[in-house]
RNA sequence: GCCAGCUUAGCUCAGAGGCCAGAGCAGCUCUCUUGUAAAGAGCGGGUCGUCGGUUCGAAUCCGACAGCUGGCUCCA
């Protein structure tokens, strides 16, 4: 975004403030700032909705049409204090501020608090705005704060973008997760079974038992060992590894069984580190690398559940290592490229790595000691580089408090990021619960343990992947890889028959549209996005031909050999 | 969890205090026996999210609860 464009945005949002303060005098006002596609401005004790939105756009044209001067103004706090005493948002802002000059801006009647910098003139601002939906936002960010409203503007340099954008927006609807899901019968939720609970249907769970395989297999092939471990787990084992004391709100309540309390597994890490304690282990063991499709339960605010991207119930590829500190750097350099190869795999080339570390301004708020810390962040960052990936993004008091690490987003085939794999390493497990081996000289040492999901869960990847594919899944991952349509019921047998040889090649393939036209079979198997359509009738029949049609593409007739052949390449 | 909006048939939606609540698609039955994006006819299907209130009368007005949507917050 261009500085200039920010200023015009920005001023925007002044007038929209001055809009409302017009039609609702009894408005307190917040902040209101330029983002990527507009501007907003948060306001408090009132409540506006869709109908007044007309009215703040006309009133803001007529602000532009008046060309009325932005005035800057550098005042005392005590003067601020003055202008905006029946503010409350403001003068607490005001106090906020360490410096004693502050500068407000003075647009006819209105004058807000604010760095500037605006336009000189409303008449300058050119953009294209509207006026576009209003959402709940916590004053300056915190849930201890009140709640105002945001009205949110969008603004662009021309109609034409600001159509396209609306537009844009429509089409991304169209390819949410949720809608397909239904659509396609992927999978869905219940009331009655509960919030953020999905259960997958026969095309969803086929889907889903492909990602999870494909993931599995490729951690088997890199020296992985499969372990499995159960749903729940006696609350002693959680108050062991600290999530009862920190983690607690997102758990679910105890399950109580013959004076027991247990609980939902929120992570498998526990499970894995008692594995690893069950006896003494050397160090020509490590690295351990045990891996767990491992579902876990995490009571998330409802507002926070969102289809599958956000669910209660979701299966992690989870997998712990656990090395020597030598082992470190290679271990986390092996993790980075199986998630290269899997996200190629999948067609999303496009991961933006960055390294998570500790706020040096806040050591004490982290577990661990200085040495180690170090240690690892080294680790992170040598394995980033030798991975080749120098642009890694470095985000200071991102890490956990328990190690830094490594978080990588993929882009979607709509530009937009998600974070999904997560390489992290562990310093508060490896204490807590005595973890040791016994290195060369014979002594105990404590080992690193690196938790690490690669993509994320089964869940939240299965969403973005279906926005990123917009339903329209590679061949070798679709549920239904091809319909076999005939084109009367005369033909039956045959599809039967060319349904049940493709099978034997492996194929999940199935006869569909006995008692349809072949025109509605065809348009049904295309809405569905089914990869291969293909139509048997009397020509078929005869020269024992196929006639394949892939993603409305008419490949004309063949054998089935033919098929094969072309379906391998 | 918080703010706002929404909830009518399996799906998408109409119905703005007054006969037995509608349409298209989907489903079922019959006819047609089909050549690459919707054949035709008929039939079935709804405690209008749930509970309570106002009213002679509520899908429609009010309240509570639940769920969904968009945000905020959160994602040890």
């Amino acid at each position: 975004m261009s500085k200039e464009i920010e200023k015009q945005k920005h001023s925007l949002a002044h007038l929209m403030a001055a809009a409302v303060l017009k039609i609702r005098p009894e408005a307190k006002i917040g902040i209101g700032p330029a983002t990527e596609d507009g501007f907003y401005y948060d306001f408090g004790n009132i409540s506006l909705n869709q109908d007044d939105f007309k009215n703040l756009e006309k009133e803001i044209h007529s602000l532009i049409n008046k060309d009325i001067p932005f005035k800057k103004r550098v005042v005392s706090k005590e003067e601020a204090r003055d202008i905006f005493s029946d503010q409350p948002y403001k003068l607490e802002l005001i106090d906020d501020f360490k410096d004693e000059d502050l500068t407000v801006y003075e647009t006819a009647d209105f004058i807000d608090l604010c760095e500037g910098p605006h336009v000189s003139s409303t008449g300058e601002i050119n953009l294209a705005f509207k006026i576009d939906r209003t959402a709940g936002a916590y004053f300056k960010g915190s849930e201890e704060n009140d709640m105002l409203q945001r009205v949110y503007g969008l603004a662009f340099e021309t109609k034409e973008d600001l159509k396209k954008y609306i537009e844009n927006r429509e089409k991304a609807k169209k390819r949410d997760h949720r809608k397909i899901g239904q659509k396609q019968e992927l999978f869905m939720f219940d009331e009655e079974v509960g919030q953020g609970l999905p259960m997958y249907l026969p095309k969803g769970a086929m889907l889903r038992h492909l990602l999870m395989n494909f993931a599995l297999n490729t951690y088997l092939d890199h020296d992985y060992e499969l372990v499995s471990t159960p749903h729940i787990a006696n609350e002693a084992l959680w108050e062991k590894s600290g999530h009862l004391q920190h983690y607690a709100d997102d758990m679910y309540g105890p399950l109580s069984v013959d004076d027991r309390k247990y609980r939902l597994k929120p992570m498998n890490c526990p499970f894995h580190v008692k594995m690893y304690n069950s006896r003494s282990r050397s160090y020509r063991e490590l690295p351990i690398r045990w891996a767990e499709m491992g579902t876990v339960y995490r009571y998330e605010k409802s507002g926070e559940l969102h289809g599958l991207t956000r669910p209660r119930a979701f299966t992690q590829d989870d997998a712990h290592i656990i090395c020597t500190g030598d082992q470190l750097k290679n271990e986390v350099l092996g993790a980075l490229k199986i998630t290269e190869y899997i996200y190629q795999t999948l067609g999303l080339t496009d991961l933006i790595f960055k390294l998570s570390v500790r706020d040096p301004e806040k050591k004490e708020d982290y577990f661990g000691g200085d040495e180690e810390w170090e240690k690892a962040e080294k680790a992170l960052e040598n394995a980033l580089k030798s991975f080749g990936r120098n642009d890694y993004i470095r985000e200071e008091g991102e890490a956990a408090f328990y190690a830094p690490k490594i978080d990588i987003d993929a882009v979607d085939a709509m530009g937009r990021r998600w974070q999904l794999s997560t390489i992290q390493i562990d310093f508060n497990l490896p204490s807590r619960f005595k973890m040791n081996f016994i290195n060369e000289k014979g002594e105990e040492e404590t080992p690193f343990m690196i938790h690490r999901a690669l993509l994320g869960s089964l869940e939240r990847f299965l969403g973005v992947y279906i926005e990123h594919t917009g339903g329209s899944f590679p061949v070798w991952i679709a549920p239904v890889q091809a319909w076999i349509i005939p084109i009367s019921d005369r033909h039956e047998d045959y599809a039967n028959k060319i349904k049940n040889e493709l099978k034997k090649e492996g194929l999940r393939v199935v006869v569909e549209g006995v008692n349809e036209t072949l025109s509605k079979a065809i348009r049904n198997g295309e809405t569905q996005k089914i990869p291969y359509l293909i139509v048997v009738g009397d020509k078929e029949e005869k020269s024992e031909e196929i006639n394949v049609r892939f993603r409305g593409e008419n490949k004309g007739s063949m054998k089935v050999k033919e098929f094969l052949l072309d379906l391998e390449k």
